[in-house]
DNA sequence: CGTTCCGATTTGGTATGACAAAAACGCACA
DNA sequence: TGTGCGTTTTTGTCATACCAAATCGGAACG
């Protein structure tokens, strides 16, 4: 705003609008659930044509600020992490594609659910602990059935993420899973594996009981090591 | 993209062109540096209109995919991980914003660091340790210049991302550093605090050497748990 | 033969006007 | 008060035009 839109001619003018609209999103100008202005309306404020009207709401929608549904007024967004993962969906699935893209984002989410199963086995309460009991039975239930042993299997992991307080988690959780998924679900299932799975999830479960950190990531490592080493056959990287 | 782009007059032709162009890149028939065909040429593959092919270049260039400086052919961008976070700078910009939000990124930051510190007390090799040993020099002789102090600080703890040889975790700090710098540069700053920091430091570069993990992750803690408690004065969340 | 420089051409950035279709609005009607 | 229909906005798209900057090609030069 100090010197904005001047027009350098090395400034593009949808972005200047760009930005000008980012600050009165953030600083609440804009509330969430409002809608932009119409395109003519914001022609007019600006004098600026309608092309660098549309390419300003076209990037805002991309950057997760605004909801541009087609035909509809762009609406403000609630600020969420979600928002944030579904940004950069198309950079990281690129991501995936490069050597050794899956491996470093496995390794990446091995390492925080590590750190998650310390802090679960240090802090979980009561509430933590019945919850993560019934995701036990119900992935028990499902051994029989690979579809829905996967998804209680997910929800298991899930609960680790809720531990903390804090909403970062969750999108997180849920964006390893979306990103990982599509390798995941190549990974070749049966009763028997899942049966190993389970068990590997009971004997988290006891050592988060147990109030033992070591031994909680000392089996989830293992867990997760296991699974990766089934699911890297599907693809060969180095 | 079973049906693709029979423009049901609920897709936009512009969206079209993005997951095209999405597809293309991801694929590497457009490979890292190659330009976008010119946008005249474009309309003209698609029968499309300039206007949409703009919007389309916008949303490519706003995801990370391509780089679009002005005045000059897009070109595809290398996947990085630093794209990645460029990506979700606008969102997590709002997300600092809402009430807990710092918090609930900085708890974060402890949460993964910890678990990086306890694998460099594990995994560091000489190469790293030598690294960190230059890292606490640098830092000592900057104690009483805090504006270098602060830099030698972040060298420090980005060291610590270096270690696992995990490609994703650097430009994960580099994005801690970005987002929570305007918050952190409000800290009070004077040479007795940087000591205290600067002994903090030693002590978490004792703990590694020693190996000792669970030292290594307590005395982490309690560095940044003290670094937060500095900042969360410069502004009053709960 | 390589380099530099200049003009012609290409290409991106923006503006204007137009039109179809869908959404939003308002008003009459039940 | 609620409902339905026609009118008015508004978005999505297209076509065209112009300017200025980038690019390209060749001429002039070392």
């Amino acid at each position: 705003m100090t010197e904005k839109e001047n027009r350098d001619a090395r400034t593009r003018a949808a972005d200047s609008l760009v930005s000008i609209y980012e600050r009165q999103i953030i600083d609440g100008t804009l509330a969430v659930g409002m809608p932009l202005p119409p395109e003519r309306e914001i022609m007019q404020s600006f004098s600026v044509s309608r092309t660098v009207v549309r390419e300003a709401v076209q990037t805002l929608s991309a950057k997760g600020l605004v909801e541009a549904r087609p035909r509809f007024r762009p609406v403000v967004r609630t600020p969420g992490y979600d928002a944030a993962i579904e940004a950069v969906g198309s950079v990281v699935n690129r991501l995936l594609t490069v050597p050794g893209g899956v491996r470093n984002l496995f390794e990446l989410r091995i390492m925080m659910e590590a750190a998650l199963v310390r802090g679960a086995a240090l802090h979980a309460d009561k509430h933590h602990v019945a919850r993560m009991k019934q995701a036990l039975a119900d992935n028990e239930a499902a051994i029989s059935d690979s579809q829905r042993f996967f998804e209680t299997d997910v929800a298991f992991h899930r609960l680790l993420y809720e531990v903390p307080d804090n909403p970062v988690l969750p999108p997180i959780h849920q964006a390893y899973t979306d990103w990982l998924s599509s390798h995941w679900t190549k990974m070749p299932r049966d009763p028997e594996r899942n049966h190993v799975n389970y068990r590997a999830h009971c004997r988290i479960f006891e050592a988060i009981l147990f109030r033992d950190p070591d031994a909680a990531e000392f089996v989830l490592r293992d867990h997760l090591d296991d699974a990766w080493n089934q699911v890297r056959q599907t693809f060969e990287e180095t």
